[in-house]
DNA sequence: CGGTATCCGGAGGGATACTG
DNA sequence: CAGTATCCCTCCGGATACCG
């Protein structure tokens, strides 16, 4: 896989738009707000309130705001009920779960390094 | 695959010391240019300026500040050879390459979905 | 060439209040 | 309950300059 899209400088004249728009989807999804969301999210349908509790120290604001961007980039379908209270649910879409699954790796990655990346650590800043 | 470790609210009392570990890793290694460092680097061995020219649009600043937290966590190794003018070479470690395999499943989902996503921002913008 | 330090403008993001 | 808007301040991160 070559992977100019993502390294490619911006400047460069002979990047295609299709290589922009990858890192652009990039940049919107590579970020910890989006991924905790995702992960939090997983195969379940939840309401805001509940997302807002289920990751960890996230505001109303950057719940709301990232919740936009995952439906505006079709990761996430938003589902309103006309009720009083109101009431909103979210599951991931199909690119959503994809996404889902490659993050379930990043996880799985931390787990099982979590040792080593604590011992280099403490190597590090001695 | 308990995931409480990212998505459990930090002042839960409950969360123990490895659950706050891995939801810091998490964030050091979640954002943006940490990425695109690590998908850059790949499995070459790689100067300072070869990855600044290879890393769209990275600055001086932020390619030294991600690299260091990169070495720290040891997922990237740091060669200093003492010539002059300086050679600097970074190489991933094992811990490095492998979420080096997670990325690159997430370079892979941005390619694959490009399409629905572009489409999905035109439905959402109107 | 690679790294550190300094400055500083602007975006990120929290707190709060208000609407439907 | 969910969402939007406003305020406000922190700190991210770029530009620049200077060391080894």
């Amino acid at each position: 896989m070559g992977n100019r899209q993502f390294t490619g400088a911006p400047e460069d004249a002979d990047l295609t738009r299709a290589d922009s728009l990858a890192r652009e989807i990039f940049s919107d999804v590579a970020n910890k707000w989006a991924l905790l969301i995702i992960e939090c999210l997983g195969d379940r349908t939840l309401r805001f309130s509940e997302l807002r509790d289920g990751v960890a120290g996230i505001s109303h604001k950057m719940l709301t705001q990232n919740l936009r961007m995952l439906e505006r980039n079709g990761l996430v379908e938003r589902t309103v009920h006309p009720t009083v209270p109101p009431r909103v649910e979210y599951v991931l879409t199909e690119p959503g779960r994809g996404l889902r699954a490659t993050i379930d790796g990043m996880c799985a990655w931390t787990q099982r390094y979590l040792g080593h990346i604590e011992e280099s650590r403490h190597r590090f800043d001695a």
